[in-house]
DNA sequence: TTGATATTTAGATAATCATCTAAATCTTAT
DNA sequence: ATAAGATTTAGATGATTATCTAAATATCAA
């Protein structure tokens, strides 16, 4: 979960789920949204596949990334804990 | 938003409003769950703070902490764009 | 196999960040 | 007014991070 968080926490990684939201890109497409290098791209997209935000498939020359939509849902279970009416514990009581 | 993703990837300032979902806290009570320091806890706060993730008031010499949910609901919102149909656009077209 | 394209790895650097101690501020009680 | 308690501010330090350029790796095409 830390991972998950610390990944969001940078704009140009959430601009890239964003992206990936829409539809499957490879690396070098992603890298031509932004301007900052490949090598940077490539290390942000490494930490969101840490996190398991994203995943990769070599098709050819190109690394196509893809969304994880699962480990999103996941993190925002962590909201749905926080928002329950306040006061309310976690475990039963 | 970005103050508020930033304010949320420290696991220490998560367990700060994880502990204030459950009841208003001083800041002395809130430093007291941790093995930080009572300055460190005080920056935490203020970052909390500026991310409008919490709210302060003083009472006589205490300062009591409080979680805005509508800041956390709005994060959540970002949470809730990202897991609409893939591919889905935000605008229509 | 050689060359071109796509991507990552390595290594360096400047900026940001979490943390600490010491000192300052604010509030209450004597 | 002074002392005690609660909290923050100031300033310093070590760790992490985002970024870059240069070099390495991998794939495809000729």
């Amino acid at each position: 979960m830390n991972d998950t968080f610390k990944a969001l926490s940078d704009p140009t990684r959430r601009k890239i789920l964003q992206l990936l939201k829409e539809k499957d890109m490879s690396a070098g497409d992603i890298a031509d949204q932004f301007n900052i290098s490949k090598p940077s791209i490539s290390h942000h997209l490494n930490i969101l596949k840490q996190a398991r935000l994203v995943q990769d498939e070599r098709q050819g020359q190109n690394i196509i990334y893809s969304i994880n939509l699962t480990v999103m849902q996941e993190a925002m279970g962590w909201f749905l804990g926080m928002i329950g009416t306040k006061g309310e514990s976690t475990h039963d009581e």
